[in-house]
DNA sequence: CTGAAAGCGCTTACAG
DNA sequence: CTGAAAGCGCTTACAG
């Protein structure tokens, strides 16, 4: 039976500093000095500690560490929500850098603010990622606690403070642009887009780049309509249905993939063909769009690098390191898949590099 | 610009335990008592405290609380990988949980076995929530240093040592066997059953719980054909190709969906029409699979509750709560959609409800 | 460049 | 039932 025992101090006599203060012949203080990097310690008694460490095996308590004002080797990591796999990748990515550099992640969302500030409060841990919500208001009185308290932070995304918050973003513009190329090189003379929310601003930066693109491309900007969603699955079947109604288009660009899948719904239910009929691309290259019917062309945001480069950022931050940028903007991949017209077996995955190139 | 204003201990004059002693006019140890449920203490005592408490608003700091043997609230979670979004649903089972309690949770993934040692021997955590992979050998130094610090730790999944180690399971035997019932009501004669590898638990219970819902049924057990596959799409797609090239049957029950998604990209490729021409069906529930084309008919893990269920016992544990069994089993539940030939609209999921019942 | 000492905010035998 | 005191394992001004 498993035995709850608890409470029981069963101290399987760890080593402390203490140990390795008397192994090495020098005070607790010059011992967490070396830990920490001091420059001030002579290089000599740098390594003898060193030496003495590493004999001992001996590994800080960040426990006592934080009590007493020093690190944790934590950073917090504060999402929207769990409940979809969106952030599967970034977490991933975020972890890879965590193992390598020794961190911990806790994690939150956003229903627990409250609790965030309690993290901060007692130091647990030494810097916060942030993937906000849409709506920024929640994030104030966080920010004002960061800010005067001097923690680091890092946003995944446009932050929801302008003055120089430190910030990883994609390149929207970017990606749309490359995706109005493709679309032209594909010879689609007339095209659907649908936006975002006019207020979004990722929504925002990829119709200026679609526009863009097909602009560069001398794409007649008369054939382009524009309609207005929300970035749901639901909106995207329902303008499909309202626009595919009463005119014909050669291809549908939705800003993010949940819409696109909307549109592949009203096409399916209406015997419409995709690609054959109508071709349609989204954005985001969300969980899903790999698996739909027909794949979906999309543009992938590097969610696994966002990670990494966040993370490692947050640590440099951390460390104490000085950044020249506050914000990196990481570019886009466009995804050809089957939905645009390209043409994949069933395993599309496999391959993708065959095509362009 | 931010400032990375580093180490200097802004304390925002953070209430602690003395103050409440002055305010209630009590000794730190009573105040302390007070915190962790002490029963010594005196009803009016512990009243008069509470008061101080919910006056000054008051929170314990855990870091210090760890550092003197007591409780940090936080329960460490060790999960496989996080390269794909099979656990989110979990997480967010955990984190609602987590939340509602006030606990917060730190990620590990299996590659940072010696972190979260680490993690255990600085008390960081109060206990571990441990989905292991699938080879269990990683997993003993851990588990003797659980067991052994007397560290409360539960199993998601079958647990990989015997020993009565708490564990949250899901009904395997259950769900395949409501898939042999709905399997026979569709009038399906000829099957062919793709387990996972003969040593793996999951598929060896899916296997007997459909067979067992065949064998209720009355079902013909000569034209149930069973294959053994490796829970991986390419084999789930091979072994369709191997066997459907010569045979042909009404239904495909893969062991999981992975395998599920194999076979149907081979009919697709085959130009073998699914539901029309063969049924199929998977288990797991992932989270491609109702977009899927046609939406796949599978056994849904219930994750989120696996989530909950997990995070509630623990924190029972970790409080000290005697809990009486070792062992909890789930009901899965069966996802009727479009690829066992149930009809729905391609909003899929909205109309779940409508058959049977 | 290094050490002695105070302190971080709790918990817990030990007395009473 | 409650308090005084020691201690958890670090960090960091302050001296030297």
């Amino acid at each position: 039976m498993l035995q709850y025992v608890i409470g029981y101090n069963m101290n399987i006599d760890r080593i402390t500093i203490e140990d390795v203060a008397r192994r090495a012949g020098y005070s607790r203080a010059t011992i967490s000095r070396v830990i920490n990097n001091d420059r001030r310690v002579k290089p000599s008694t740098m390594k003898r500690v060193r030496a003495a460490i590493d004999e001992l095996g001996y590994v800080p308590n960040v426990i006592a560490s934080a009590l007493s004002g020093g690190k944790t080797r934590t950073v917090g990591i504060l999402l929207p929500d769990l409940s979809s796999p969106y952030y599967s990748n970034l977490l991933e990515g975020i972890d890879r850098v965590a193992i390598e550099r020794n961190y911990h992640i806790v994690l939150k969302t956003k229903h627990s603010t409250r609790s965030v500030l309690e993290l901060l409060e007692t130091r647990q841990v030494d810097g916060l990622i942030i993937r906000h919500s849409r709506d920024p208001e929640d994030d104030l009185s966080l920010l004002n606690r960061l800010q005067s308290q001097g923690i680091p932070f890092i946003f995944i995304g446009k932050p929801s403070i302008d003055d120089g918050a430190y910030a990883i973003m994609v390149d929207n513009v970017g990606g749309a642009r490359e995706m109005a190329h493709h679309f032209v090189e594909h010879g689609f003379r007339t095209i659907l887009f649908i936006s975002g929310r006019s207020e979004n601003l990722d929504s925002r930066d990829r119709g200026y780049g679609f526009r863009l693109g097909l602009a560069e491309r001398h794409f007649d900007m008369n054939n382009l309509h524009t309609l207005e969603g929300d970035f749901s699955r639901e909106c995207g079947y329902e303008i499909a249905g309202r626009f595919l109604a009463e005119h014909r288009v050669d291809a549908v660009f939705a800003a993010n993939d949940r819409m696109a899948l909307g549109v592949l719904l009203y096409c399916h239910e209406q015997g419409m063909r995709v690609p054959d009929d109508i071709a349609v691309a989204g954005f985001d290259d969300a969980f899903f769009s790999e698996y739909l019917w027909p794949p979906l062309t999309t543009v992938r945001q590097p969610m696994h690098e966002i990670g990494t480069v966040a993370m490692e950022n947050m640590i440099l931050a951390i460390e104490g390191t000085k950044v020249s940028t506050s914000r990196i903007i990481l570019p886009t991949k466009l995804m050809k898949r089957k939905s645009c017209g390209c043409s994949f077996d069933h395993f599309g995955a496999r391959l993708q590099d065959q095509s362009h190139q």
